[in-house]
DNA sequence: CCCTTGTCTCGATGGATGTCGAAACAGCAG
DNA sequence: CTGCTGTTTCGACATCCATCGAGACAAGGG
């Protein structure tokens, strides 16, 4: 259902340099709002920085406060986001982070000058 | 008022090499979710590629079909999330985007290999 | 075959959020 | 001072969202 409307390719294209149209905004909005859950955060980083790059929801769920389906609820959120992607393999789902959706979302958010305190 | 807990240095960690911590998810989801709205946006980005940096209210509220009141909430959420600020200019305001918050926040996503596609 | 474990879907509920109109506040021009 | 324009705050309402419990589906072991 509903492919995200957000293709990873040729939306680098950074916010500062030309105003987004309504349609970029709103796909955009779509995967900013994903992030802006502390607990679809954690789940991202947890599944990213997980050995192998790929986390089953068994280790994911000992970690939160949250409820069984609470978890793959925002799990789901984050796939269909198109900033994840699951894997069923054997009895558990391995989850991993799909990089280019990252990387894009950097490079929208990109100012030209970056990390560059002191730069000037 | 309310200090948004987000300090822009030492949080450019990427979160796919550790694990956030419960305190700085909250940080950046407050931030994510400011950027999870497409009129917000559309806001920052007309502001931010707007001549000088700039720009008063008045010249976004010819561009969108929402309300006065509705632009001015959707800007104290980007101002209370640290990403715009505004300066008052005689009649009008200014509100102008903070650029190393938008660093800060393309860092967390950065993957480590960013947008080199042909990879090192 | 049944049972156990892991994961998801469904339905419900309390709280957060986007939107508006009306009113208040801040400058500027008569 | 009085009015006028630009901007924000206030109060209200409809909608969305995070969370949960209960149940369904999938895979493997007796």
């Amino acid at each position: 259902m509903s492919n995200q409307g957000w293709s990873t390719e040729g939306c680098c294209e950074p916010l500062v340099r030309e105003p987004l149209t309504a349609d970029r905004a709103a796909g955009l909005a779509r995967v900013f709002k994903a992030l802006g859950d502390p607990a679809r955060l954690r789940l991202l980083s947890l599944i990213a920085s997980h050995e192998g790059g790929e986390a089953c929801v068994c280790e994911l769920s000992g970690v939160f406060d949250l409820s069984g389906p609470t978890i793959s609820h925002h799990l789901k959120v984050l796939r269909e986001a198109g900033l994840i992607a699951g894997e069923r393999r054997g009895t558990w789902i391995y989850y991993r982070v799909l990089p280019d959706a990252l990387a894009g979302l950097a490079g929208v958010l990109d100012t030209g000058r970056a990390s560059v305190p002191a730069g000037r």
